[in-house]
DNA sequence: GAGCACTGC
């Protein structure tokens, strides 16, 4: 060419810094010349003087050095498979590198970027806007649930939550404006990442223009390989490896197994403090009952270690962690370790003691000396009974691993596991289950069906789910007419997936409208898809308990949600109401949030906003609403002492102590299954046998149903039903028209538009 | 008569 000295970083002034790159094709010496730059390549402004200083950090990552490598991998290959240990920069530098290769910019395509939590997907955001130059929320975005941060046209580089981008390929099966999807911490294996992982490798091999890069710690790339290997069986994805640049761990174990791990771990913590350097302490429990404990012990006994040799024993405070703290509390952890108590005294220690939320999503810098007991409590859904349960299961290797890396973010470290070596190697499962195999999969197989796959059962899963796990889910969607009997995606189905909710409550809000209240309906589900809202301190239970009692409504706990939420709005979201109610004021504001979201969907879909003026008739509306999404949750009195059985499931259940309802009726409907101490039913309304019979004909269906009381029960409300409509006396009640004509609808003033189209004139 | 690890739409 003769014009480019290739020796010359800065291209002269008014030359495009991109010349020369074809796209796909990208050396390292293009790029670094293109960073170089005095002109920002992207929006052709001249870089600020902190761009230069930022580039020079970045220079010292592990990645920049393999810069070459990656964009060979890159050019030549469709999928490429990355690994990388935390500390890499592979998070914030491939997606940069990639885009320099795919130059989506000019095509006015995105690359993007996924990651399992919303924070990530923020903060990294804004961490490669200020590395690139370009502002937030214009030339690199970040989409997450409440908040798309991104311009039309204008953004190129885009980070999200995994299911942000599951929800856009449902809508947009072919992901056309993507050029190159990079799903980040892959090995976490949520259930929204296996998902995508799964579609993406299938869209792949129908758009060649797509690529698609897997980034996970070094542990289980060589799966993803296997798995990826569209350019044939004998040719896996792959791999570029990034290198790591953490500090040195070592790792103790226990000669003996420990009978009372929470006792040894509190010894640990005590020895760690009398002997070793400074360097403050993270130990992993597995809830917030045990961790408070645990730190009122560990704060005694060290004030008692204190108190006899102040000499030789610095100060040392326990620092709680648990996801329900709120972020005020959790922002503790941040605080420096305590000072020593004299001038020239031994120096003091923090002590974090917190669930699995300091695993993955919260990163302490200062930790020195890691205690790990082996244990947490992980979600495990059982098929048979069709609910979810907490168990304290021992972790995975991989889990141990990544606690044990906890140590070494500011200098070596150490890790004092609570079990014995043998157990760790021939005991512990390599890596924890993917949530795929531990959940409920209704919605991943409504969501599947919505992204277009026809066979979900033998669906190229990355892990294929339990047989008995999907045909629980198929079940329960073809109960809710969401999938046809041939497992096909009914028109029904396809609008339940576009609500943010579990399908029960879908189908439920988008029924609701027949029954004249889903305006309560669509309260409901907002405060059901959000935390708790009651607060109950453990030194204010009593009072409480006064103020729940006070907003109770006793007809049922769903219409106590509706009175909290319609009580919050009528304070106006005041906070010191919710304060002196005891209500927690975040989950209320997340609930106003979500339903305005749910809101939005339903003005899409022509779903309309109505209520009832009368206010038994309207409670009593809601009820049977209840029941078209929830048929299947249903529990039966049985015997004298309040005890239930779940109808058709046989499962022993009591009403949860917090249940508002003010006798034990003989029907119920139920939000949750909890198996604490022993088995509950939470969040509970009375309903009446008749709607069962009535609004879940397929699933009441007596032909087909178990023998016992609950059968003979609805045997008997059937034939009652059956003479009351034979000789005329029936009130009407049971029929699904009557109750549109026995309430006046009103109106809300926006909304008067489709309510007659779509009811036929109801 | 008692509390749920952690994410996400």
């Amino acid at each position: 060419m003769g014009f480019d000295n290739p020796y010359t970083n800065a291209p002269p002034i008014g030359r495009n810094p991109l010349h020369g790159i074809l796209p796909r094709k990208a050396t390292a010496e293009q790029v670094i010349r293109a960073m170089e730059s005095d002109v920002n390549p992207f929006n052709k402004q001249p870089h600020k003087p902190q761009y230069k200083r930022l580039l020079e950090r970045r220079k010292e990552l592990p990645v920049f050095g393999q810069m070459s490598e990656f964009l060979k991998m890159f050019t030549q290959n469709q999928i490429v498979v990355v690994v990388g240990e935390t500390g890499s920069g592979k998070t914030t530098q491939i997606p940069q590198l990639v885009c320099y290769s795919d130059l989506p910019h000019t095509k006015g395509q995105i690359v993007a970027c996924t990651q399992p939590r919303r924070v990530a997907a923020m903060s990294v955001a804004e961490r490669v806007a200020n590395e690139m130059d370009v502002s937030l929320g214009k030339e690199v975005g970040y989409s997450i649930r409440f908040e798309d941060m991104n311009e039309p046209g204008a953004t190129f580089l885009k980070y999200m939550t995994d299911h942000t981008l599951l929800r856009e390929a449902m809508n947009d099966p072919d992901l056309k404006q993507y050029s190159t999807i990079i799903l980040d911490e892959a090995h976490e294996r949520t259930l929204a990442t296996d998902l995508l992982m799964a579609f993406l490798k299938d869209l792949a091999q129908r758009r060649s223009d797509l690529k698609l890069v897997v980034m996970s710690a070094t542990l289980d790339a060589h799966k993803f390989q296997k798995y990826l290997s569209i350019a044939g069986p004998s040719k896996p994805a792959p791999l570029f490896k990034i290198h790591g640049r953490t500090h040195p761990v070592e790792v103790f174990y226990t000669q003996e197994p420990e009978p009372d791990y929470i006792e040894a771990a509190i010894r640990t913590v005590l020895m760690i403090h009398r002997a070793e350097g400074p360097g403050d302490i993270l130990l992993f429990l597995t809830g917030e009952e045990e961790i408070e404990d645990a730190c009122r012990r560990i704060k005694f006994e060290a004030d008692d270690l204190a108190n006899q040799d102040p000499q030789s024993i610095g100060p040392l405070v326990c620092i709680p962690l648990y996801s329900s703290l709120p972020p005020q509390q959790q922002q503790r952890i941040f605080d420096p370790a305590p000072p020593s108590r004299a001038p020239s005294g031994p120096p003091g220690r923090k002590v974090v003691v917190s669930t699995n939320i300091a695993e993955t999503s919260l990163t302490i810098d200062g930790i020195v000396y890691v205690v790990d007991p082996g244990l947490s409590q992980v979600k495990v859904y059982n098929p048979r009974i069709r609910f979810e349960s907490l168990l304290v299961s021992p972790i995975s290797k991989a889990s141990a691993q990544q606690r044990a890396g906890r140590a070494g973010r500011t200098r070596p470290g150490k890790c004092f596991r609570l079990y014995m070596q043998k157990d760790f190697e021939t005991e512990l499962e390599e890596q924890t289950h993917p949530e795929i195999l531990r959940t409920n999969l209704a919605n991943a197989v409504l969501e599947l069906a919505k992204l277009g796959v026809k066979d979900l059962i033998h669906f190229d899963y990355v892990d294929a789910p339990a047989p008995e796990s999907l045909m629980r889910a198929l079940e329960l969607l073809n109960y809710l007419a969401a999938l046809d009997d041939e497992g096909n995606l009914t028109p029904l189905g396809a609008m339940m997936a576009d609500f943010p909710l579990d399908s029960q409550m879908a189908k439920m809000l988008i029924v609701s409208p027949e029954f004249n209240c889903s305006d309560e309906i669509l309260t409901i589900v907002a405060m059901l898809s959000v935390p708790s809202v009651w607060r109950r301190l453990p030194n204010q239970q009593k009072e409480a308990d006064v103020a729940k009692a006070l907003l109770t409504i006793p007809d049922g706990d769903h219409l106590t949600l509706l009175n909290v939420y319609n009580s919050y709005i009528s304070n106006k979201h005041d906070r010191n109401w919710c304060w002196n109610n005891y209500l927690g004021a975040r989950a209320l504001q997340e609930a106003e949030n979500v339903r305005a979201q749910l809101q939005r969907t339903m003005e899409r879909y022509d779903i309309e906003l109505v209520t009832t003026q009368d206010e038994r008739k309207l409670w009593q509306s809601i009820r049977k609403a209840l029941v078209c999404g929830f048929f299947m949750q249903v529990a039966h009195k049985e015997g004298e002492k309040g005890g239930y059985l779940t109808v058709k499931d046989n499962q022993v259940v009591s009403l949860h102590p917090s249940c508002g309802l003010d006798s034990s009726p003989e029907w119920v409907i139920f939000n949750e299954f909890i198996l604490t101490t022993k088995p509950y039913i939470r969040t509970v309304t009375e309903v009446r046998p008749e709607w069962l019979l009535e609004f879940a004909p397929n699933y009441f269906d007596l032909s087909t149903f178990p023998a016992g009381e609950t059968k003979r029960a609805l045997q008997s409300v059937l034939k009652k039903r059956t003479l009351k409509a034979v000789d005329g006396t029936g009130t009407g009640s049971v029929s699904t028209r009557s109750n549109k004509h026995d309430a006046e609808p009103k109106k809300k003033p926006k909304k008067q538009r489709s309510r007659a189209q779509r009811s036929g004139g109801g």
